[in-house]
RNA sequence: GCCGAUGUGGCUCAGUGGCAGAGCAAUUGAUUCGUAAUCAAUAGGUCGGCGGUUCGAAUCCGCCCAUCGGCUCCA
């Protein structure tokens, strides 16, 4: 007999050979029902596997994350299943579980289209419905090599190869199909309820540019059809605040076929531009930044100098001037050099803090283009602080707190990253390690919890990315601050020292929206085009019931403008309810419909985009609250 | 850049070899209306571009461009 502890302390005990499942099943059916997987001592296991030893026994069902890819691992499996009875010359690659459900990789003489998702999921519902035991082999690594060359597995071959030497090969079989895999996996095959194919893509073999292109189908599983259905729902919603869709509806800004890369932004989205743009000026200058602009254009010389010719030539747009080489600034810091260098500077006068919303050019490739999120010239909110090595820690701790402060007013929560020294760069190792240990250390001063990027530096320095998480839960680097010890160096920057002696300042490139492009395209979704009143284009829209109301509706048009609201009138002859649906539609704040009963008292009727009816209030009175939600920047 | 799909009026889309369509938007007229769509009329497209097949191409073929979903890369 062995005895198995649960989660809830009771014991119990089993025969030898017991399964984990069965175990499951004499304590309760429904457990074991609702049981994917489990964790046994601590490692995680199928629920097949023969109890041989005591244990504290703990059940994975699809609430805790890794029963849920277990379940998404093993509806790979099912997938593939299904593809391999379809097409019996497809080789397997790899099919693992992801956010919010699987793919598998293939290499098949048929190329998939949608038209065979149908067949696919009919052969896999086959499958489920046959309800195959799913079973773990081991073999040794010899054996299995010679097990997939035989079916002629070659992908399969190369993952076996990659393993240490005396690695033990567990496969895994349900019916006639067998894969390499880890496992663990679901009891049996009928454990998988609701399954729906959703896209095909390309994909590199090992994600190598150098490598085969596989197929890729995406899909994803789950347990009621209600949880996919509630799924794809969701999805929908999330299509309708795709920035691309509410940016031309609300006339905000387009991409247009001509500037493929660059975007366009109309009168509506240059508000909001202009409006985050003053925000940034105004605690900029509050946090003791001062502002350049440098030039687009720069002599091709300054970008060998500055190292972006080795290590970012692919990326530059380059030109001629007369004579002479010049190219498009992809990065704004050289410009930002060559302005420190302009005059000679004092200990006294570091930190330097030098902002510059510059627009930048940078050739990606064409299939990367996305919206305002992936763009080939946009703006960042750049800034280089120039400081004394003993002030770096200070530094990047202000800019963590700028940073906070910027993403706590739209509500967005995020999440930190700290990138290393990449392959492609410049400077020693243990310039690189004093540089990483500074920033590790202003974030641990701070109490900030990271995770740590291998390799992801900027090519002159280690950098800690923010990513922020928006309402649909999906994450964007925008912020960064990188520390840099190469720049100064290559162009020679120094201060003078109380010593009276030249030394080498120490630079700290940072952003904070990261690009303004960008960050438009990330809050636009985020509040689904319902901007807070500070940014809306259109703060508010008078809506008279009749001709009659329209002298009432300029009066009141004016009084608005005049205490310096973004406000306008719809003097068409339309019915209100008409004029509110488009009201509504363009997210406008606030609708104030006036008529005979708002004329006679003086008054507006309020409608809020979210909250409805209002009642009446008096135009002053309504007045001083928007002009309060608008200076208190209040998310509504 | 690579893989796949898509491209028809401002927008959303129908039209699979035989006279380019619908709804919304726009314009004009009527209507004067109280919290998400009043009615009618009018106008608007060399069907992404170039070439080919055909008596005839939005439709079939080729190349190019752009977009979408991914991969790789990134703010």
């Amino acid at each position: 007999m062995v005895s198995v502890k649960l989660k809830d302390g009771s014991e119990r005990q089993f025969p030898e050979g017991t399964t984990l499942l069965q175990a499951t099943e004499s304590i309760s059916k429904k457990l074991a029902k609702e049981s994917l997987a489990a964790r046994f001592n601590g490692s995680l296991t199928d629920l097949n596997r023969p109890l041989h030893e005591d244990g504290v026994l703990e059940l994975l069902g699809f609430e805790e994350q890794s029963g849920q890819d277990v379940y998404r691992h093993s509806s790979s499996h099912i997938m593939a299943q299904a593809v391999k009875r379809l097409w019996p010359d497809t080789q397997l690659a790899i099919g693992p579980a992801i956010d919010k459900g699987f793919y598998y990789d293939f290499d098949s003489t048929h190329t998939f289209t949608p038209e065979d998702f149908a067949a696919i999921e009919a052969e896999m519902n086959n499958i489920i419905k046959a309800d195959y035991p799913i079973i773990r082999k081991e073999m040794p690594r010899e054996e299995a090599i010679r097990f997939f060359k035989e079916r002629g597995e070659d992908y399969k071959v190369e993952l076996i190869e990659d393993l240490p030497e005396d690695a033990l090969i567990s496969l895994y079989q349900q019916g006639e199909f067998v894969d390499l895999c880890a496992g663990p996996h679901v009891p049996s095959t009928g454990k998988i309820k609701a399954i729906k194919l959703m896209s095909l893509a390309g994909a590199y073999w090992r994600g190598s540019e150098a490598n085969a292109m596989l197929q890729r189908i995406y899909a994803t599983s789950f347990p009621k059809k209600a949880q996919l259905d509630d799924y794809l729902y969701k999805l929908e919603e999330a299509k309708k605040r795709d920035h691309r869709k509410l940016g031309r509806e609300l006339g905000l800004f387009v991409i247009v076929d001509e500037g493929p890369g660059f975007p366009l932004f109309l009168p509506k989205g240059m508000i909001i531009r202009n409006e985050l743009e003053n925000f940034w000026r105004q605690e900029h200058a509050l946090a003791g930044y001062q502002e350049i602009r440098t030039p687009i254009i720069l002599s091709e010389e300054l970008w060998h100098r500055s190292g972006h010719w080795d290590h970012y030539k692919e990326n530059m747009y380059f030109t001629k001037i007369d004579e002479g080489d010049y190219a498009v600034k992809p990065m704004s810091c050289p410009g930002g050099l060559l302005a420190y260098k302009q005059s000679l500077h004092s200990y006294k006068e570091l930190p330097l803090r030098m902002g510059e919303m510059g627009l930048v050019h940078r050739h990606e490739l064409s299939g990367v283009l996305h919206g305002l999120m992936r763009v080939r010239a946009f703006t960042q909110d750049d800034a280089h602080i120039f400081m004394l090595p003993e002030q770096i820690i200070d530094e990047i701790k202000g800019v963590i707190n700028l940073i906070d402060r910027f993403y706590g007013l739209f509500g967005f929560p995020y999440h930190v990253e700290l990138s290393t020294k990449p392959e492609k760069s410049m400077g020693s190792d243990e310039v690189w390690e004093v540089a990483t240990n500074a920033l590790e250390q202003a974030l641990q001063e701070k109490g900030m919890s990271y995770k740590i990027n291998p390799g992801d530096g900027a090519f002159y320095g280690p950098k800690i990315d923010f990513h922020l998480r928006d309402s649909l839960d999906r994450t964007w680097q925008c912020g960064t601050i990188q520390l840099d010890f190469q720049m100064p160096e290559r162009f020679d920057l120094t201060y003078i020292g109380e010593d009276g002696e030249r030394h080498r300042p120490v630079m700290i490139h940072r952003v904070i929206y990261g690009s303004i492009e960008r960050f438009i395209g990330i809050i636009t979704e985020h509040f689904a085009g319902a901007f807070p009143a500070w940014l809306s284009p259109v703060q508010v829209r008078i809506l008279p019931i009749t001709d009659r109301h329209h002298d009432y509706a300029v009066q009141v048009l004016s009084r608005l403008k005049a205490a310096g609201l973004r406000a306008e009138a719809d003097l068409r002859s339309e019915k209100t309810g008409y004029k509110i649906r488009e009201g509504q539609l363009q997210k406008i704040p606030y609708l104030l419909v006036v008529g005979d009963k708002e004329i006679e008292a003086g008054s507006v009727s309020v409608r809020h985009r979210k909250d409805g009816d209002l009642g009446s209030q008096g135009v002053e009175e309504f007045i001083q609250a928007i002009k309060q939600e608008i200076e208190e920047k209040v998310i509504r």
